[in-house]
This record gives structure tokens, sequence and C-alpha cells, in this order.
DNA sequence: AAGCTTATTGACAATGGCTATCAATTGAAA
DNA sequence: TTTCAATTGATAGCCATTGTCAATAAGCTT
């Protein structure tokens, strides 16, 4: 095929997802790339039940095991992470490779969570993975505890 | 009760939980301080079933239900702090309050948990909380990775 | 376009860590 | 020792997630 050589803005989630199923012997299928669509068009760390309920209002048919399937599927390709955070559900987020690194900070009370960025913080991780002789593949940074919001109405209320 | 006023070496783990008991309409049974003291001396990352398992082996008629039980009083006592790793287990590890805060550096390949300790790290994540108008409560870090031994074993493997 | 093979789907059963329930037992205050 | 709430072990239940399976759909090949 005669694609563009350039990269930098050619490999979309799409491509990125259809490369996948193509070189895993998987297949695209209406369900599927619906859900995926739905996914990408959502973003922020949704729960496979909200997805589904959310598909459901216009595609009342499609199952929730075939969410939680395909959200595997987009985490193994590399277009969603998946995050644990403390509340029991597993929670996709979409995943943009030109955006860096970034953690979490969560409100216990209302359950917002927000994201930032640190570069100091990467820093340090990986000098602590040398110390220990470990290979860094991942890390996870939570920040819990009360928004402004939420503490405000704690003092008040 | 003619106890030193002096706090510094006197609040033993052993002292406060007696202590939670009385404050909170606990009693004291052979079960909880036995388990309370098997859960002592075996310290780090332990889950409710390994627990169990240790003093099944010389308790043979303790139920799994008053481990999970015993886990949560020392947990609400500060004697036992939770850690939910990616495992699916909710581990305990003995908290002492001398010990200053630590993180953890997990391999995903032979399970091993070291602890670390980073100063600069967490005065970082405290001006992140600061920034967004978070009250801090707790934190989380976890580096996933390989270690020195299993990165070796899958080099030469 | 039809046939063929294999992946996929939705419904629902099963899993697994953890918690609730309950009748019997125990702790400790009176 | 009586009394009564707290505790225990066994086990049923919970719930997010995964496995099973017969029916169906994708994507070849001809």
């Amino acid at each position: 095929m005669a694609t563009s050589n350039k990269q930098k803005q050619g490999d979309t989630w799409q491509e990125k997802y259809q490369e996948y199923l193509l070189h895993n012997g998987l297949k695209s299928t209406v369900q599927r790339d619906l859900i995926a669509n739905e996914f990408y068009r959502l973003k922020g760390h949704i729960t496979a039940e909200d997805l589904h309920a959310n598909i459901r209002k216009k595609h009342s048919s499609i199952g929730l095991a075939t969410v939680y399937r395909t959200l595997k599927i987009l985490a193994s390709a590399g277009i969603a992470h998946e995050r644990r955070f403390n509340d029991g559900f597993t929670r996709y987020e979409f995943f943009d490779p030109e955006d860096r690194h970034h953690d979490h900070i969560v409100c216990i009370s209302c359950g917002k969570v927000e994201e930032f960025e640190n570069d100091e913080i990467e820093e340090l991780q990986k000098s602590v993975a040398k110390r220990y002789k470990f290979t860094m593949l991942d890390h996870k940074l939570e920040i819990y505890g009360r928004c402004n919001n939420c503490s405000t109405k704690a003092k008040n209320g």
C-alpha cells in the first residue's frame, strides 16, 4: 500500500486498533467498533458498566460481556489504560501517545479524579528503580484527599 | 493504673490494640489476640488467606472470617495498613509509628515487594495537592517492574 | 454470491475475594 | 454464677469480572 512515510500525525487510535486486530487474528465487528468509538468519545476514567449503560441507550442489544472484552482488547492494544483506584471498579482511560505520563489525585468524598503531571517525580522514580536494580515497567501514583469543594462542605455542613 | 507518663517508648502496638478494643466496646478473645500476634510476628504485606494458613498450622480451628475481621480491626486501630497492589488481594502490613512513610516497588514476575522512602517525592506530592486545592489524606506510589533476579532470568531463559 | 472456517456475540453460569448471617459460645461486668 | 452483649466458625451471599456455549457474523476462497 502506498501510505505516507510520516508517522507523526499518521497513527491515530483507529489505525492502532485496526492494526492490533489484524496482527492478532481478531475481527472488526459492529459491536467492537461501536464500543471502541463510544469509549473514545467519552474518554476519562470510565467503568465497563458505565460504558455499557451509555451504549445501551442507543444500542440496547449489546451485552456487558462484550464491553468487558473490548476494553481488554483496547488495553492490550495500548489504546486504553486500566486503572484501579480504591472503589472496587476497574476504570479505563483513553491513552493518547502524544500525552506525557500523568498521575491522579482522587477526592475520597465525591470521587472526582484530576490528572497531573510532574517530571521531577517521574525522574525520582526512575532513580529509585535503578537503586533497587528493578527494570521499571510501570508506576502508579495516586494522591487521595478531599477536593476544595468537599473540604469546604465538611467544615460548614 | 499507675502507668508512666512518658509516651515515647510507652505505646507499643499491644497497648494501642487493647486501647482500641476498650474504646470501641470490643473484647479481647483468644482468637483475636492470637491472630494479632501472629500478624505482628510475620509482618510484611500478608494476605488474609496467607495469615490464616499460617495460623491454621498450630490452631486449626480458627476460621478465615475471623482473620478477615481481626485484620480490619487492626487496620482501624492504626496497627495495620491495607495495601492493594494489582493482584486482586488486599494485603496487610504492620504499621510502626516510628517508621517514616514508605512506598513500594513490586516485581511483576516473582511478586517480591520492596519498600523505599523518598522525602523529595513526598514533598513534591504535597505541593501537587496544594496546587489542586486538595486536602491530602493519603497517597500511594507503586513502581512496577522486574527485579534484578527476574530480568536476568528473562534474558537467559 | 455462495460456501467455509473461525472469531464473536449475548445470555447466563461460574469464580473468587470478601462480607453478612446465624446459632452456639465466650468474655467480663455485676 | 448470672447475665448479656460481643464473638466465633461455618456457610450462604455479594458483586465485579470471566468462562461457557450455541447461534451468528466476518472475512476469506472459489
